[in-house]
RNA sequence: GGGCCCGUAGCUCAAUGGUCAGAGCAGAGCGCUCAUAACGCUUUGGUUGCAGGUUCGAGUCCUGCCGGGCCUACCA
């Protein structure tokens, strides 16, 4: 048994997030969880609410509430949704934790006694209306290379022209539109991550296997230019963990909170403090995950995200952890995702273009989004969602191949035998040769899931689920019975059989209806199979079962036409 | 501007430089009648974006071009 640690990129918490930020760590990383799970590894998978930052204060000024009160409220529904889609976190915690706030402390201290910390004194942009210093993005003007009235303080996105605020005509703040605008002086700290360049580099080199988008991305970093910059990681912000604190190497730090994304990813570290915390047990039953002094060494961990989330995790967090110069885990692979796309377009939060989280329940249950989400998971590139292609791969692959094994199976039985699993009969060549290719299939699709290719396990899992309407259509079972009922009832007491291992196998894709699939069998045992040949005569002659309702309702031309009409402009 | 990624069947996607470029869906034909008008079998469909080059051999490597995307360090 291995002990796997997963993390999930944080999703921030400013609204409910769309299908393409679930399908880019959230939903793979659960997949991942719930296979390794299932192989009796011990798991532990980390996610958490990631707080800080300006637009966490943008919003919760539109919403009319204090911060601290708008993201406790909106890390409960992000967490009650996530419940809803079967994110089957260790925990899902928050980056605003006290947790958090004195692990971040401690690392930020542990970097300055090391000397990477320095503090720099530059000038940024003041809103005396807003009452506060303006992140370059949230500054508009005039762009003075193409006269575009919309560009933004760090560039214009109609000539694409690379900005500097100041260069901005006629500048106003994003936020109120105020043009009350100066340029104040301000110190923050500086992570030096220059001197850390060649360990972060020979780090990055002693990993293999990652892909081509992880590595690139870190290497760019690297070695563009002057190579790795040193990062500010502290803001004049109110909402946040303060960079001031007893033992704090530095002056004139008052009122500055760390920025974002230093304390961010540190979350992972103190979500799993936070679990510790919820299960009343002490610190040691969360540093074996982190401390390779302290029982962590024969960890894997495994980090999932989006594209745009890389650089963060190749450098600046390990940057973090290394230039501690204390024994923390760090990462052993990163599977990083494309961006799934909407009807020839963008999923936009900030548009309110795409199919939400919450939306997307109310249409349909969780299994149906995951299903389709993984197996057309943006694994090489970029993928897109159509309201098509949606409805023919759930109604070809869940209903038909999947659900209606189910349905023709048990409702056979039901009619000729009655409603527990019939007696007498023997395997033939039949059942031997299903079984030969079940055990092969079942083995690639292990291998698939064990090195997180989400799609391809996704195809091997339905190969699976045809094989079982393969198997019955050679077998007859309905012409056997005419003549030979006992060989219908070893083929049905195999069906029935299958119906319990489909339930197990797809699991970790669709556990709402593997659930019911189970409980329909009247099962409890979702023991991984080892052996197919045991695994297919678990449910033994006179065992009761029942016939589940329609595991899988199709998608009407209809339903479809109203939804994608409904979603064709932005959430209202 | 710079860096990187992608472009393969009508659609969504596969193919360590090595048989005839493969799957699923859609389309066509046949079979089956247990089942959610479901299932199974067979089958049509390709100048791998374009133009060159390297190689015994290129979807894959190189150069240029066309198209799409991401990043470019203060959105997160």
């Amino acid at each position: 048994m291995a002990r796997i640690l997963i993390t999930s990129a944080l999703p921030y918490i400013n609204g409910i997030k769309h299908l393409g930020n679930l399908v880019g760590s959230q939903l793979p990383a659960d997949l991942y969880a719930r296979y390794m799970r299932a192989r009796g590894h011990e798991v532990m998978f980390i996610c958490a609410t990631d707080e800080h930052g300006t637009p966490a204060e943008i919003a919760a000024q539109k919403a009319g509430k204090p911060v601290a009160e708008y993201c406790a409220e909106m890390h409960q529904v992000q967490a009650d949704i996530a419940r809803r889609f079967g994110l089957s976190f260790d925990h899902f915690g928050r980056s605003s934790s006290d947790r958090n706030r004195v692990l971040t402390q401690h690392l930020a201290r542990r970097l300055g006694e090391n000397g990477l910390i320095e503090v720099v004194t530059e000038k940024q942009v003041y809103s005396i209306a807003d009452g506060r210093f303006l992140p370059d993005r949230y500054i508009e003007g005039t762009c003075p290379n193409c006269g575009y009235e919309r560009a933004r303080g760090d560039q214009c996105e109609e000539c694409t022209k690379q900005l500097d605020p100041t260069d901005l005509i006629n500048p106003r703040s994003a936020i109120s539109g105020s043009t009350d605008l100066e340029v104040r002086e301000t110190k923050h700290l500086f992570l030096r991550q220059s001197r850390l360049r060649d360990r972060l580099d020979a780090w990055i080199d002693s990993q293999s296997g990652w892909p081509v988008l992880t590595t690139s991305i870190a290497k760019k970093w690297l070695h563009d230019g002057d190579g790795l910059q040193d990062r500010g990681i502290t803001r004049d912000l109110d909402w946040g963990i303060p960079a001031q604190f007893p033992g704090a190497p530095w002056e004139g730090m008052e009122g500055k909170v760390f920025y974002v994304w230093f304390d961010a990813p540190i979350e992972y570290i103190g979500a799993t403090a936070e679990w510790a915390d919820a299960h009343g047990l002490d610190d040691a039953a969360w540093e074996r995950w982190w401390r390779t002094d302290k029982g962590a060494d024969d960890v894997r961990y495994v980090q999932f995200m989006g594209k745009d989330n890389v650089p963060f995790h190749t450098l600046s967090f390990p940057a973090t952890l290394i230039g501690s110069e204390e024994p923390w885990k760090l990462v052993d692979y990163i599977k990083s995702f494309n961006y799934l796309n909407y009807d020839g377009g963008q999923f936009s939060t900030s548009q309110g273009r795409g199919v939400f989280m919450d939306q997307a329940l109310e249409l349909l249950p969780a299994d149906y989004w995951r299903w389709w989400l993984l197996s057309h998971a943006p694994e090489n590139s970029d993928s897109e969602f159509t309201w098509e292609n949606f409805q023919a791969s759930v109604n070809k692959d869940l209903a038909d191949v999947l659900g209606n094994f189910v349905s023709r199976v048990t409702k056979f039985c039901r009619s000729k035998f009655g409603e527990s699993v019939p007696e007498g009969g023997a395997w033939s060549d039949t059942e031997r040769a299903l079984v030969d290719d079940l055990e092969s299939r079942v083995r690639a699709y292990e291998r698939l899931m064990e090195a997180m290719e989400v799609r391809k396990a996704a195809q091997e899992l339905r190969a699976i689920w045809v094989a079982g309407n393969e198997y019955l259509q050679s077998a007859a079972p309905w012409a056997a019975f005419k003549t030979d009922p006992e060989r219908a009832a070893a083929i049905i007491r195999l069906s029935l059989n299958l119906i319990r291992l489909y339930a197990v196998l797809s699991a970790p894709f669709i556990p709402f209806a593997s659930a019911r699939m189970l409980a329909a069998m009247g099962s409890t045992d979702d023991a991984w199979p080892q052996d197919l040949e045991a695994a297919l005569t678990v449910l033994k002659p006179g065992h009761a079962f029942t016939v589940p309702d329609v595991l899988f309702a199709k998608i009407a031309d209809d339903q479809r036409a109203d939804w994608q009409a409904r979603f064709a402009g932005r959430r209202g």
